[in-house]
DNA sequence: TCATTAACACGGG
DNA sequence: CCCGTGTTAATGA
């Protein structure tokens, strides 16, 4: 199911021969639906997911407090949450949800451990996308943090646009409230503001952004 | 001032 | 009829 001509359209650059090949020998194609839940709250990591296409969001959560976009991942991506997860053999205390249909390939957490030590290429993608992970996260503190709830909208539809390649949203309010972690009636506020100002047009179901 | 919750009206599918 | 959207009123941080 794997093989190596497939693998390397997506990976050539990132890693060596030998890594490529060890990929195809443990590795784990795994193909995935829009919406699809990946990786639930509490569920115990086995694999480290390796993001071939699509776009995956991670989404913290509170019991309290509901849920919170966290950042997207996008091809040549993996998880750093998952990451640590598999180092420390601990629960996830995030949820992987499919943003777009894609094509991840599972490791088993003992090769990732393995190859740490063995494949000089492995070591430098895992301590890169660690910092890049590390980066986004900063980046998703920063909004909170220092912006108001406009500019996090804003910020969200644009990253939104990104990840799905086009400037078509195909989101309701309420889900956007939700993965922002308020209340539909801002957004449905804030968006007719964004539209007023010629940021966007809606229409029912979807945004564009202009 | 700006967010939240509840409530209601409107319209499309 | 249900859902998504637009709006208002009351309350709170």
């Amino acid at each position: 199911m794997l093989d190596k001509e497939f693998l390397s359209i997506y990976l050539k650059s990132l890693f060596e021969e030998e890594l490529l090949e060890e990929i195809v020998k443990v590795g784990r194609l795994k193909s995935f639906e829009k919406n699809e839940i990946l990786i639930q709250l509490d569920q115990t990591i086995i694999y480290m997911p390796l993001i071939l296409h699509g776009a995956i969001r991670i989404m913290r959560d509170d019991e309290e407090d509901g849920e919170l976009l966290l950042y997207y991942l996008e091809k040549g991506d993996t998880c750093a949450m998952t990451m640590t997860c598999c180092l420390g053999k601990k629960i996830s205390t995030i949820r992987a949800i499919a943003e777009t249909s894609g094509q991840v390939i599972l490791i088993p957490v003992q090769k990732m451990d393995e190859w740490l030590g063995k494949y000089p290429s492995w070591r430098a993608f895992v301590f890169n996308s660690y910092q890049e992970r590390l980066d986004e996260m900063m980046r998703s503190i920063d909004n909170l943090a220092f912006k108001d709830t406009k500019g996090r909208l804003q910020n969200y539809l644009i990253e939104v646009a990104s990840v799905n390649k086009s400037r078509l949203i195909n989101k309701t309010h309420t889900e956007i409230a939700y993965e922002l972690n308020t209340s539909r009636v801002v957004i449905s506020r804030l968006l007719k503001a964004l539209e007023k100002e010629g940021f966007l047009s809606q229409q029912r179901n979807s945004i564009s952004i202009l």
